[in-house]
DNA sequence: TTATTTGAACTGACTGGTCAGTGCAAAAAC
DNA sequence: GTTTTTGCACTGACCAGTCAGTTCAAATAA
């Protein structure tokens, strides 16, 4: 068990067909929720027999949970890499933040059916994956966080901001923002819905031109 | 058939059993999602009989759509007063913006359960009752856009936002906010986390104190 | 007042179907 | 020769929806 054959980084034949299971279950369970998704379907539309999805996984709930923290996980390092390349490239906070409202649009954009499933599960209680969910939420939040806290350190923001609630806010922003685009707008590009996210961003909202 | 007795206005027995349906059902779906909440349960929490939820509702989905149409129906006359209040008194939009911020915060406050399953529910695609959800929808981000529009229409906004996605990224902005206050530190009060996005909302967030 | 009737509201055991998870022998991939 | 996948039959729990029968409250009769 924990075999971790080759170091290469996941290449492995049980490695692909986690991939197809993820790949299927995601937009099923984004379209119907946990429940009313059914293994066989899962196991259909990946293209694998049933039995399969119960030797690479324990249950359809550690299917999910694994999901869960695969998808959160890319959006986590997608965030810190933008901070950190607009830190490395001298930039302001704002621009740090401004990189990373880009940064989860380019993910929604991407991966719209595993947004729209965290979002419907992110804050239920009575679940199993409560935990887990927990887990990878507060470390992307804290990505975000970060740069509002560094920003308040070194004066480029208010002191009287009041972080964590900031940091929720300004996820909710782009979240709420990039579903309704993908549901409502899909055919309006990513630079039009940042540029619109920017200007609200950086309070250039109120007063003419 | 269509009795109606008492023009009162909703004091039948009917009435009051289907106000004891809707609140187990919204806490039970709130907690577990629509699929994994059985009628049973929510029959039981509401003290009644499995038959008598099927003699006041055709079915577990229009029991729940009814629920959302409900629901909704609050938010949006809340929003709707705010906004008219605030242009009652001689406040500028963003006044009315703040002040409809602060009936957001309200409603969730109030009914933290009904927000969550909503949001919960929202961009799925391929349920039954996505079309109800969509004009309901509507209605509640109407009044947003309302604002802005003449908010634009006046100077007081910049004539380049883009209203439909501004009023998204509002409505995420609180919606998220508030959720995780409700979910994290339900102990801060609602005044607190009001300031905190007024802040936010009027730009207050860049520069020295 | 008290008895009777009426129809709406409610009850809960029951049915027919669904689905997560199992077991296993044989095939395929590596 | 070891790991992984397949195919498929099977089980036991669970659950939406039904329906024949019961209760309730208000109206009418006595």
């Amino acid at each position: 068990m924990e075999s971790s054959n080759a170091a290469s980084g996941g290449s492995t034949r049980r490695e692909a067909t986690r991939q197809k299971l993820y790949e299927a279950a995601v937009t099923l369970i984004a379209e119907q929720g946990f429940s009313a998704t059914t293994v066989d379907e899962i196991a259909e539309r990946a293209g694998v027999a049933k039995g399969t999805v119960y030797y690479n996984f324990a249950s359809k709930s550690v299917l999910f949970e694994e999901l869960l923290r695969h998808g959160v996980g890319l959006l986590t390092a997608s965030l810190r890499e933008a901070a950190e390349r607009t830190a490395r490239d001298g930039g302001t906070k704002v621009d740090a933040l401004d990189a990373m409202v880009r940064a989860g649009l380019v993910f929604i954009d991407r991966y719209p059916s595993f947004t729209q499933l965290y979002v419907a599960e992110l804050w239920r209680t009575n679940r199993t994956w409560q935990s887990t969910l927990m887990v990878v939420r507060q470390q992307a939040v804290a990505v975000v966080e970060g740069v509002l806290r560094e920003g308040v350190e070194n004066g480029e923001f208010s002191e009287e901001i009041d972080v964590a609630l900031t940091a929720s806010a300004l996820v909710g922003m782009v979240l709420v923002a990039a579903l309704d685009w993908k549901s409502f707008q899909p055919e309006r590009s990513l630079d039009d819905v940042h540029s619109a996210l920017s200007r609200l961003l950086q309070g250039r909202v109120s007063g003419r031109r």
